[in-house]
DNA sequence: ACAGCTATTATCCGGTCGTATAATTCAGGG
DNA sequence: CCCTGAATTATACGACCGGATAATAGCTGT
């Protein structure tokens, strides 16, 4: 018997399970932004994590696991970037507060390609699966609650839930509507243009007026 | 040798090409409704249009060939659908023409279930793919300056094209936001609501007061 | 140093995908 | 009435999919 010639085995580091699996969402993000969902196969995130396709059903049960997991991630980023544009407003200024936040809605990392094509992809899935839906169910009321938080602290206002709601609901829509057509069509529109009309057509809806905030006009305030 | 059972070869019937391209066309758009773009497969096609996978390929060189002319489909039928609403509304009052095609956004065919899913499930790939693209870019277009020449023909517009064409992106962006939102979760909206929100803010946006059109408010016009 | 745990790799499996090609059968004209 | 041609079916192929399982090697504690 010819002995087995010393199995050739590719070497590995063993790592944190959390990056382990922080590495395998990302890679999965990154594929389905390149090339829709169904670039993102078992085999094409464990090359791209710089693992072997075995190791996702270590981490993950499914792969449908991993995909929710990932879908949770970038909602869960979206949202969480609109809270943290905030952090820097005076707290006793509530039309500059609604300002950031929707401002924060026309920049990266939420105006971004990567963001629409993985926020597209899986908006379909949230229509049958019952996972994929309670998490875009989940976003989604999140980021609207937020929002009608901020407006009802607009003065004026009377203390008029149901009127909150409605605004909120609109106000959220042409975020949206906004953010898609920037991010699908980005030369369809001048630098800076989509917030103006943003912050523009927010402030007609709710009969307030708000002024842009510092640095989200033209994007040059950041220094390289 | 027993004898090999006499063929049994399912029967047909031979069909004019533009029924069966049509066919096709239509099942596809129908499984992408259903189960998102993977479950369009060559196969299931061919299922539902009532032939054998086979005869795809008899009409149309290549699968992706199938899926470009099943979104351009989709995409065409909703702007037309938008446009035929100004039908029966009198040509002389343009508030009551605007309001028409904005509520024509929130009832069948174009909020629909099929219809975002095909949306959604298509979207990205309008991206990449540079035939995709400019069917997406061309509709997109053509529905807002259909909008932006409704809401010039408001009074106290004064021509100013310029205002025009951000309200116009504004509007255009607060229909599709709503209408995402109503499609994706439709029991989070009451019946009729979506249309009432929506003209609301158009008119707050525009300044004018738009009234609901007949029948699109409740929808409990029809019997039954 | 070494032994045990498990993270990781390697291999295999049944199924389905899109496509290519050959075989058949329907329909219409001489 | 058959004969031709195209519409349609039937079958096969290679690739890849997600998942299961077995083998191995990198760590860690002693």
């Amino acid at each position: 018997m010819p002995s087995v010639p010393p199995t050739l085995r590719r070497p590995y580091r063993r790592e944190g399970e959390e990056k382990r699996r922080d590495d395998l969402v990302a890679a999965a993000v990154q594929l389905v932004a390149e090339g829709g969902a169904a670039a993102a196969t078992v085999r094409a995130i464990a090359e791209r994590a710089g693992v072997t396709p075995g190791l996702i059903r270590h981490y993950f049960r499914t792969k449908d696991e991993l995909t929710q997991t990932a879908y949770r991630s970038v909602m869960e980023a979206m949202t969480r970037s609109a809270m943290e544009s905030l952090g820097g407003v005076e707290v006793d200024d509530p039309a500059a507060r609604l300002a950031a936040f929707v401002a924060a809605n026309f920049r990266p990392p939420v105006l971004d390609p990567v963001t629409l094509a993985v926020w597209a992809a899986y908006l379909h899935r949230s229509r049958n699966d019952p996972a994929m839906r309670s998490v875009h169910e989940a976003t989604y009321m999140d980021f609207r609650t937020q929002l009608q938080a901020l407006i009802a602290a607009l003065p004026d206002r009377h203390g008029n839930a149901d009127r909150d709601r409605r605004d909120a609901i609109a106000c959220n829509a042409l975020i949206d509507g906004l953010w898609i057509e920037g991010a699908a069509l980005p030369e369809a529109f001048a630098e800076g243009e989509l917030v103006r009309i943003a912050l523009d057509a927010v402030g007609a809806i709710l009969g307030v007026s708000l002024a842009a905030p510092a640095g989200a006009g033209t994007l040059r305030s950041a220094p390289g």
